[in-house]
DNA sequence: TGCGTATGTTAACATTATTAACATACATAA
DNA sequence: TTATGTATGTTAATAATGTTAACATACGCA
């Protein structure tokens, strides 16, 4: 009978640490409790993450996944290109109350530096394209100029900024989706807000 | 001569937290290194604050308050009321990015729990209060019915997310404001960014 | 069979927050 | 002035953390 090698150490860690993070969050996720959780000696896990920030990046990067995932199904949806946007940040804010703790772990101040994890930026570059892909609508126009690429840019980082805002407002305790309507309603009413942007301000192309 | 009691050690440990803070954040804040640096025992900032906690809470309220009149200042500008909004959004933006880890601190995660310290949780509320005052324009408008009531809160919540998440998404690193033009300009660009809501998903009233 | 590497383990180190037990200065009432 | 209580220090202890070093075992493969 020997006396250790579990022969799965790796995914059991991961799919504890899963578990830990939902309920605590980053910062609760103790290397130590989650190797006495697992079974296995508080020095283990460093034979397969690269410590604290290794198990964390694991995470991130399957947590990411998750996220494109589900943002590109909403992208598919055959819908008019406006009501896509709203749909897709509808989706992204719904993303972050669905699981909190793995949005603050992808965007917040604990997450693994992006240069020490390739990894963990490419998952993170690659569900910002899909982002921005949807909502510049680059497919179906090959010919934009240098300036209508810039706009589309610009468009696409001001949907990104006002379903982030939400997001993370709601996650951070500081605005509350009212009780007696679904969640799905508030974030269209906000989604769909129109600020009334004065056209002195407006940019001047289009 | 005395051995201690330095006389003003409560604001000593405070100015020291500020600047701690200011470099590395709040999880780098570590008391003992805060009570070294200031000279005096690794027990003593409990005489004064409610543990690290307080300290951070403390901190956040000094923050807020600045914050606050700062966005105040700018509200209190002679512009059209869709020009307000645009340019209290920059104010908040650029507050996020001249202090980010003061602004951390005040919305994010490791921010001291609002019930616990109730100080803290008027400094904030008292900065809501200006956004949505401002936002609404409720001064000048004391016959809204319930509907345009809910209408204004909402636009102020949007105008709120909007500017949040640019504040947000750069202080973490998601986006960049471009070198090669002001932030302002950057941030104005996102702020009055039109995202062509389809009239079918904007709010039936107005 | 033997050897190297991957995967465990235990023990140690440095750091942290917090509290208890004790010491000193100061303010104020007698 | 003296006495006493409170505010403000201190040192020392506890419990927890991330990380690494030194050592032990199992497995894969020549």
């Amino acid at each position: 009978m020997s006396k250790y090698h579990h022969g799965d150490v790796r995914n059991v860690l991961l799919r504890e640490a899963e578990t830990i993070l939902r309920k605590e969050g980053p910062g609760g996720l103790s290397l130590r409790r989650l190797a006495r959780l697992t079974g296995v000696s508080e020095a283990a896990p460093y034979r397969h993450f690269d410590g604290k920030d290794g198990i964390l990046a694991a995470v991130a990067i399957a947590a990411l996944k998750r996220f494109g995932d589900r943002l590109e199904e909403t992208a598919k949806l055959a819908l008019p290109h406006e009501e896509r946007i709203i749909a897709l940040g509808a989706a992204y804010v719904e993303f972050a109350i669905e699981h909190p703790q793995h949005f603050r772990l992808i965007f917040g101040r604990e997450r693994p530096p992006l240069d020490q994890y390739p990894d963990l930026r490419d998952a993170a570059d690659s569900v910002f394209d899909i982002l921005q892909r949807s909502v510049t609508n680059l497919d179906q126009r090959g010919d934009m100029t240098l300036a209508d690429a810039a706009n589309a840019y610009n468009r696409a980082l001001a949907a990104w900024s006002r379903a982030h805002g939400i997001a993370t407002l709601v996650i951070d305790g500081m605005i509350s989706p009212p009780l007696d309507q679904p969640i799905q309603q508030f974030v269209f009413g906000l989604l769909a807000e129109d600020l009334g942007i004065p056209a002195s301000l407006q940019n001047p192309k289009k």
